[in-house]
DNA sequence: AGCTATTAAATCGCGTACGATATAAATCGA
DNA sequence: TCGATTTATATCGTACGCGATTTAATAGCT
């Protein structure tokens, strides 16, 4: 019977066929679909991303923030002192260890999660699919992200 | 009999449970992976990108280089200005619509593809996935772009 | 205690990425 | 044909994102 076969090099080469570029290209539409609806909160899309973690769990050092984001300290600290300048955070040194910068949220900060509330429904809404469907799609990618970082 | 439940908002607020976040992170890891083999070629992953759709359609226009990849002019004529300065393209006003810019391939451009030849197999083996199986959640990820850029 | 190694952030340089705007060329309409 | 509109790139400002390096603090070893 017949084996799937190998996709020739030529098949290989073409960019609609690359499991990374249509990554990629979702991640932009993404960044697209966030726009107007983070506007409303002053967020850009990775900022937003930052403020979810913290909301999930709030005192947190750019380590612990950098490991559950993917995200190097170069690209955190940046954007942290932005949310720190817009007043949705603090960035305190630990006094027990002065090497580690807490992140916490302002009471502002804090707030900013009620009328954040409504933005995932929205992009529920726009990547036109069941939530059973995104949960599973969600978790094989997230397989896939592990194997690369192995 | 149960059928599956609306998440509740507290669900929807994980990070974890975004499928956004494992499309962010996913490509984020994707450029890990390609940076020790695209180093060889001297060429960034955004680059890569854009030569491989070169060496699938030579002589395009910045437009429609921008329409296959999902890329506005202000992030491609600089990008391309590089990959001129670098010997791999050349940036020609067509003369018949001066409006217009002409992307090709150079010998040198052109070459280079065999030497690309073995990365996109370095890539299939890091995703520790099945050809068949690469094929078909590149296409559910493709479908879902599609979705969002309705 | 004192010296070395390790760790946590921050800094720097470079390359995307985009929205808004500018520039220049082609097209369209009266 | 000429003026207005549209189209194709380019430019500018801002914000990621990372690798390499720096700085400062802690841990570890003798």
């Amino acid at each position: 019977m017949a084996k799937a076969e190998t996709p020739s090099p030529e098949e290989l080469m073409k960019l609609d066929n690359f499991l990374c570029f249509a990554i990629y290209s979702a991640n932009h539409a993404f960044t697209r679909v966030y726009k107007p609806l983070l506007d409303e909160l002053d967020l850009t899309y990775p900022q937003y991303l930052v403020m979810v973690a913290l909301w999930e769990k709030d005192d947190q050092t750019v380590g612990s923030l950098g490991e559950k984001l993917f995200l190097e300290s170069s690209t955190l600290t940046p954007m942290l002192k932005r949310l720190e300048a817009m007043g949705y955070i603090s960035r305190v040194r630990d006094r027990a260890d002065e090497r580690q910068v807490r992140v916490r949220l302002t009471e502002i900060g804090r707030a900013l999660k009620e009328k954040a509330s409504t933005v995932p429904l929205g992009i529920v809404d726009a990547t036109g699919m069941e939530p059973a469907e995104i949960g599973r799609l969600k978790k094989e990618i997230a397989t896939l992200r592990a194997s690369l970082l192995r």
